[in-house]
DNA sequence: CTACCTACTTAGTAATCCCGCA
DNA sequence: TGCGGGATTACTAAGTAGGTAG
């Protein structure tokens, strides 16, 4: 993109089908045949760039009335208007209406529901049992797709291919017993096979380092002492009674508890989603018992304590600074003690030491499992991990103990325990970003993308080769690995059906990407956080046949790379590069564009001029790699105050310009507003106020079209993970600008590492 | 291999802080 | 001098990816 053009902010705003995305790239710029590198101003334009989209959470908005099939059916083409912006605010209820009516009509239900669902589906309900059966088809699915090419549609040749590579698993089987091909492609197969092998044992990095350099052996410390985990407090009762059918309910305090936290989410999205409701209520049932009289959700009325939430709110606002300053010194010291650990002698932060307090799950996006009762963590359900010399902190609930004490020092948590919304994964504290072992992991981080710049050149001639491999899984590969280059998407996990169905570029479905020919490729799919990306963007030929290809024979739903995975990828990119990774890439690619820009647009200038240097490279990071954030509840209100303000301080030039005019000939300058006459102003002044304000307006204009562009733009998230500091510190010391300019207080702490930089350090 | 487990990074939103301004 | 709103911090969900057992 071009990225700095002032002229093309707005990449927002429709890109839908245009531009290739002329995507930055560094020096190391893709050879020949890629895009328009967008550094050529004048290229055209404002390329596509993953225009930011919709938030999902919407609850609305994805059920619309459209049904499952038919949306999908939409999706196909989706309407190109605004593609841009999340609809729905921050989970704000309100807020959709507001910003669904911009948002590009495509509701995800298609966009993420394959095919497979649909007979059930509908809209609403997609909740489990979809779920649960999506595995089954979608094998089938696949199989049955395998059939379709074995025979027909694909050429023998082509067959071949897909038959070696495919994994082993239903395809080969199928192959085997049905196609004709099939022993041929058996011996291909194994050839194949074989000669992967070779390459990689030849590889001079196959060899996976399980250690990274650096951190000795695996060890992440020598000695650990820190105090444990602080719990919330115990749920006090308010004994605010909710209606049931009208009437009063007594409650325990447990159902109570669970009671209050759905009401207090009255005014978020959630309470409208019928999937939230509906775990919620069934996990509250199972407090209720069964004898309880509430039994159905539609009798409850929640609204008392909604209410009293709201009174307790009030309350608290209504309280003094001194007040407030004095319940917040309390906690701090009651804290205090878990704040910090001490990891080799040295007095480090902890992340989070808090323990996660009981609610209700708010997954994002369509996530099944949204509004189950997350329940409170227990002493016993968390595992210590500590210096084997150290005091194991003590159980700070009387009568309770910690599940386990480890002493692994491989490791960096301090404790962990099950996630209760899904066993399977764990919640562990950290240290905070600004302690040494976070510092020296990131730095790695950075490290590592930074060698990806010598080997850049390699593995893009690399993969533009296999556009033409006959070898299906090559072409996947290839194409696969030129997406997370070119796009920055991220490598694309299988995920479980308890999951919001979300997905990277190793998962992305047929219906996902959308050839327009003659060459441009249009990428709509839910990504992480059920985040949108929507993309249109000119591809090299091969590219776009080799995707026309993989698209052959295969319905919507199914995967697009469906000889790759995640783990295939990286072991390919680590033939490439030790230790390369799908997600080096994102790194890379963020991290190369600021300092790039930086070099190349930072010009002797005020210092507000350099900042907004960095801050249009911030963002054009962020648009690639598709950082959103929700538009802000104010922001239509804010934009027009600005407006009035602008039509204002014209109306007062154009005022003045007649002023001026009458000053010249040296006539009275007439009334003002109150009637009262003008005091005559030598023409020259007036000129002065005219060009003051002028330059008054231009600030404004230029604050709102930032304001509008950044809307739906997120910073942050790149400058904490993404961009190398080192960059930002070594522009900050050439150009004087002072780093606490761009860097808070948080990243300044983060980055401590990085501060002694060479002025002179590029990326 | 694949499936599962484990560890750690990346992500958006909610809550809170804080500052300039009518 | 309250308050609108941007900035920062807190929170925790949702990714990536390595390792390992079967």
């Amino acid at each position: 993109m071009a990225v700095v053009n002032p002229n093309k902010t707005h990449l927002f705003e429709n890109d839908d089908e245009d531009g290739p995305i002329s995507f930055k790239r560094s020096s190391a710029s893709m050879k020949s045949s890629r895009p328009t590198p967008s550094k050529q101003e004048g290229s055209s334009g404002s390329a596509g760039v993953p225009v930011r989209t919709s938030k999902p959470v919407a609850p609305n908005q994805q059920k619309n009335g459209v049904s499952a099939s038919a949306s999908r059916l939409l999706h196909v083409k989706p309407p190109s208007s605004s593609p841009n912006h999340r609809p729905s605010g921050s989970g704000q209820p309100n807020s959709s209406a507001e910003n669904s009516s911009k948002s590009n009509s495509i509701d995800k239900s298609k966009l993420k529901r394959p095919l497979v669902k649909e007979e059930n589906s509908d809209d609403s309900d997609d909740e489990v049992p979809i779920g649960l059966r999506r595995k089954v088809e979608e094998k089938k699915l696949k199989r049955v797709v395998e059939k379709a090419d074995d025979n027909d549609n694909t050429p023998l040749a082509q067959r071949l291919k897909m038959g070696e590579s495919s994994k082993g698993k239903p395809s080969a089987k199928n192959v085997v017993k049905k196609s004709p091909a099939s022993t041929k492609k058996n011996i291909k197969k194994m050839k194949r096979k074989v000669k992967t092998k070779k390459t990689m044992k030849n590889s001079q990095f196959s060899k996976t380092m399980k250690v990274p350099p650096g951190s000795g052996g695996g060890q992440k410390w020598t000695t650990l002492e820190h105090n444990g985990v602080i719990f919330p407090p115990p749920y006090k009762p308010h004994g605010v009674k909710m209606l049931y059918n009208g009437q009063p309910v007594d409650l325990t305090p447990e159902q109570e508890e669970v009671a209050t936290m759905f009401a207090v989410m009255k005014d978020t999205e959630y309470a409208t989603m019928q999937t939230f409701i509906d775990n919620f209520f069934t996990d509250w049932r199972k407090i209720l018992g069964k004898n309880h009289i509430i039994k159905k959700f539609e009798l409850c009325d929640f609204t008392p304590i909604y209410e009293w939430h709201l009174r307790e709110k009030e309350k608290k606002k209504q309280m003094t600074s001194e007040e407030k300053k004095a319940l917040r010194e309390e906690k701090l010291k009651q804290e205090d003690k878990y704040m910090w650990a001490v990891v080799n002698g040295v007095k480090e932060k902890v992340g989070n030491f808090r323990v996660e307090p009981p609610g209700l799950f708010r997954g994002r996006g369509k996530h099944p499992k949204m509004g189950k009762l997350k329940r409170r963590i227990k002493p016993s359900d968390i595992t210590i991990n500590i210096g084997r010399g150290a005091p194991v902190p003590e159980c700070p609930i009387p009568g309770e103990s910690w599940k386990e004490i480890k002493h692994d020092n491989t490791v960096t948590w301090l404790a962990f325990w099950n996630d209760p919304i899904s066993q399977k994964d764990f919640k562990y504290v950290f240290l905070a970003a600004s302690s040494s072992l976070k510092g020296q992991s990131d730095k790695e981080k950075y490290e590592k993308s930074r060698k990806l710049k010598d080997h850049i050149q390699n593995i893009r001639d690399n993969y533009t080769k296999d556009f033409r491999s006959k070898d299906e899984t090559k072409r996947q590969i290839a194409v696969a690995t030129y997406l997370i280059d070119k796009l920055a998407l991220r490598a694309g996990n299988e995920k479980d059906d308890d999951e919001a169905e979300t997905v990277g570029c190793c998962t992305l479905k047929i219906d996902n990407v959308t050839c327009l020919p003659p060459n441009k490729i249009q990428f709509d799919f839910l990504g992480k956080d059920s985040i949108r990306y929507f993309n249109t963007v000119e591809v090299e030929e091969l590219v776009y046949k080799a995707i026309e290809g993989f698209h052959r024979g295969k319905p919507p739903g199914y995967d697009l790379f469906d000889k790759l995975d995640t783990t295939r990828l990286n072991a390919h990119l680590k033939d490439l590069m030790p230790g390369l990774t799908a997600k080096v890439f994102r790194t890379y690619n963020a991290s190369i564009t600021l300092d790039d820009i930086l070099h190349k647009e930072t010009e002797d200038g005020t210092l507000l001029e350099k900042i907004a240097v960095y801050q249009r490279a911030n963002k054009e990071v962020a648009i690639i790699c598709n950082h959103q954030r929700s538009v802000s509840k104010s922001h239509e209100s804010q934009m027009t105050r600005l407006n009035e303000k602008i039509d204002d301080l014209k109306a007062q030039r154009d005022e003045l310009k007649v002023d001026l005019g009458k000053a010249k000939k040296g006539k009275p300058l007439g009334n003002d507003k109150d009637g009262k006459p003008k005091k005559n102003s030598p023409p020259e002044q007036i000129e002065k106020k005219i060009a003051a304000i002028e330059t008054k307006i231009e600030k404004m204009e230029m604050d709102k079209k930032i304001k509008e562009d950044l809307k739906t733009v997120a910073l942050g998230t790149s400058k904490i993970n993404y961009l190398d500091p080192r960059i930002t510190v070594a522009w900050c010391k050439r150009h004087e600008v002072p780093i606490e300019k761009i860097f808070n207080k948080s990243l300044l702490a983060k980055f401590g590492w990085a501060m002694d930089v060479d002025p002179e350090f590029r990326f």
